[in-house]
DNA sequence: CATGAATGAGCTTTCATTCAT
DNA sequence: CATGAATGAAAGCTCATTCAT
């Protein structure tokens, strides 16, 4: 009578405990012995789930990327300022943790190849998505869409650069600011398009 | 007096190092030993003229900001496409190595409070800059000057972006983008206030 | 539980290894990688069961100190008698590695608060019981107690200095002169208090 | 026009270096650089004029053993005490730094030989003269004289006891207390011996 | 599956000593 | 003689990873 594998359970709750102790003391603090401690599991435990510490930062980055695109579907209204939204993590599902996580990552992206390839990888995702959000909106003003890429480049680089400022530099732009602000970027953009 | 102090051109030179290391490794991966390697001279001078290796990267981020400043000054035209250009460190007196650098700095940032509040006290200065900028040009198109707060944010929060995705996902917006997009993004924010 | 634990076990022997490689090469040559060697371990378990190198020296400090305390209450007879030899460490329990670590842990006094701290309790702590034998011996005499204390500390200086010259200069005094030596010390100065 | 060798006084310089930075900052504390900082001298300096750090310590315990021996033969009155007086640096030639410097050298005596030597001398020269000492006290007393290396031996423990716990446990035993103490441990122990 | 002890490579830092100037 | 930069060998400590139980 096997006992039933609980593998899926343990490894969401190892990257749950990466989670915590990244945001708590950085990616380098989080040490196995501190991921094992904030998920109330013992270190050799991490390793049996995961063959390198690498692999469960690899594992939270698909999990806050998917986390990001069901808050986007779940969003209702406008879909340009809905997917900003949802990127900037705003709103009722808000998750505090995941946007220090995900500077964090931006930063990690910069040493481990395998964590740069899934940030591009969602990086890019997300600027084939605005595009086609952008795109339908300047069609729907009458507008040549020929500057959408550029466009929605410039909404990307913003919704990021907002995330590194807020970790990095808390205090330097004002709380709950970034949103609206990318809301209007995007609009002045695609207002300065040229009519058809 | 008998032996000449070069200690000044040996902190550049190790500034130098370190820069160079951390560029091919990351910071982490700059060791003691591979920033003596990168700047040719023995691991223990490092320490000696340093006291710690966090001394070494507040003196490069020091001399990036510094960098910036001049680049800034030396540059001719309109002030707020200088601005931008020099941020984002185009035209001939590029140097792409203190992109990446400043990359990584603003991910230290999250690590180590000094560098926080070096990086931290860069962007207020910048922001502060901008304003006046955006303001002036505000006023010269007989714009209401209300908002040139949050048109600098997001034009600064563009900048700190452009500068994460080049360095964590290298490839995914066009080379020499930045620049042109940034500076029709400060236009579009701009001529989108309302006049007085 | 899958692996027991064995922390009291290995800390223990780490001790002893501090304890031998102390003694063979003094505080500053006992490295982590001596007493590692002494004690058979690999460095790195030094610490995984400690947190510093200070700190196994501070239970080395402890347990010594239980031993005087254990050997003092083991003995039988005169009780004046007894403290003093149980602190010299004569007779058939005797632990020359002892005697020479005491004398390390009075010179590292000097360096380390935290060892500075047990050793005046230590000393506090021998001093009272002193001052209560000596001050019973002089009632059973008929004499006045009142330079019981002055006695007592005559009484721990000679025992203190005769760990320190066994240590730093052995062969000035002959080998198992101390105890006897002390005790005629002590009668003397019993006897030379004034009859009430 | 050669300059004349100042080389005597420089060796004292770095002498009082070693014993202010010792002092201060411990044996090992005091590295080549804090030494030369205390002598206000280079610390390429101190390696002209000794060939190793272990040398200047050597150099310190001579003239400290030099020092007490002017202070015993600069004192009148009655020679035991002035030798203990002499021995705990008291009166008004006092000389606090130098009492913690000789706790000091008893700790290095541990470790290196070569102080152990001149502190092993310094002992047996002391030894050798308090036995001559109390020699003759006891014959003044009319009495027998077999048991003067005893008695020598057991003041010579009290007066380095008392070093120790004045360094190591400071405040322990009252201040100024040493040397009555000794005195009347002394005397105890001449009285305590059988006339002739 | 789970535990936590064990390993050893690698890190920053200190420092006696050397030596070009 | 004097300077202070330069060297390199330790040292203590951290930690991902392994593995006996």
């Amino acid at each position: 009578m096997a006992r039933p594998s609980n593998t899926l359970r343990r490894r969401e709750q190892i990257v749950d405990g990466l989670l915590a102790a990244m945001v708590a003391h950085g990616y380098d603090g989080a040490s196995i012995v501190a991921i094992g401690k904030a998920a109330k599991l013992a270190p050799g435990l991490v390793h049996y789930h995961f063959d390198t510490k690498a692999e469960v930062l690899l594992a939270l980055v698909e999990r806050l990327v998917q986390q990001v695109r069901a808050r986007y579907a779940a969003r209702a209204g406008d879909r340009l300022d809905a997917f900003i939204d949802a990127h900037l993590a705003l709103g009722s599902d808000a998750d505090p943790r995941a946007v220090a996580a995900w500077s964090i990552i931006g930063a990690e992206a910069l040493r481990q190849p395998d964590v740069r390839r899934l940030y591009r990888a969602a990086l890019a995702s997300t600027l084939r998505e605005l595009k086609r959000l952008v795109a339908a909106r300047l069609r729907e003003q009458g507008r040549l869409t020929r500057n959408a890429g550029s466009v929605s480049a410039a909404i990307v680089s913003a919704i990021e650069g907002a995330f590194r400022i807020a970790a990095a530099a808390p205090g330097s732009l004002p709380a709950g600011y970034a949103a609206p602000m990318v809301r209007r970027l995007a609009h002045s953009l695609v207002t300065a398009e040229p009519r058809a």
